[in-house]
DNA sequence: CACCAGGTTGACC
DNA sequence: GGTCAACATGGT
């Protein structure tokens, strides 16, 4: 969960430094976030950007969790679509971010759409915002929790190889609104 | 030195 | 309802 906010707009090697340092700081958790001042958690976590906007987000995110739900363990036992409504209403969270907790924090069935996911579906013809796109995988993909994070981890890593900026200017299809 | 990175929000037309 | 800058550091 911590790891979804601090990789928005952010390569994950430098999320995966400032995860470290909070771990070696005893912060790399919901309830001690909520309990740290925030020029520690700024510190921490400068090596991955935007580091002041990160940290008022994961403060929203883990008062929100420990008053709505008591704590992550809280969270459990709710349906998915209830979690994601309440992750969507924290100011910070968008839909990749929340989908980002709901399968990669909490093992739920929730595709991830991300930038690149929407580049490549364009690439390829298939057409359809990320609400339409989140549908179609899902109806495509096995009920599994494995299938949902390789099948992300996968589009996210064939990305990086062949739909960076050079390429994608040949196939133009830079615009994703367009 | 220029440009980009797995996003979200609020301001402005 | 669309467009745009702000947020900030690190890598190529």
């Amino acid at each position: 969960m911590i790891g979804a906010i601090l990789t928005q707009q952010t390569r994950w090697e430098n999320v995966e430094r400032a995860i470290q340092a909070l771990k070696e700081a005893g912060l790399c958790s919901i309830r001690a976030i909520r309990d740290a001042s925030p020029g520690q958690i700024e510190d921490l976590i400068r090596c991955s950007g935007f580091y002041r906007v990160k940290t008022h987000r994961l403060f929203h995110l883990a008062s929100h969790i420990m008053d709505t739900y008591g704590g992550v363990q809280g969270m459990r036992k709710k349906p998915t679509g209830e979690l994601r409504a309440s992750l969507l209403s924290v100011h910070g969270i968008g839909e990749e971010t929340a989908d980002s907790i709901l399968c990669f924090g909490l093992g739920r069935t929730s595709f991830v759409i991300d930038a690149y996911t929407i580049r490549i579906c364009r690439c390829a013809g298939i057409p359809g915002d990320r609400t339409v796109l989140k549908s179609a995988f899902e109806e495509i993909l096995p009920a599994r929790i494995g299938a949902y994070r390789q099948a992300h981890a996968h589009i996210v890593e064939y990305a990086k190889d062949y739909c960076q900026k050079k390429r994608c200017d040949t196939c133009l299809v830079r615009n994703l609104n367009g």
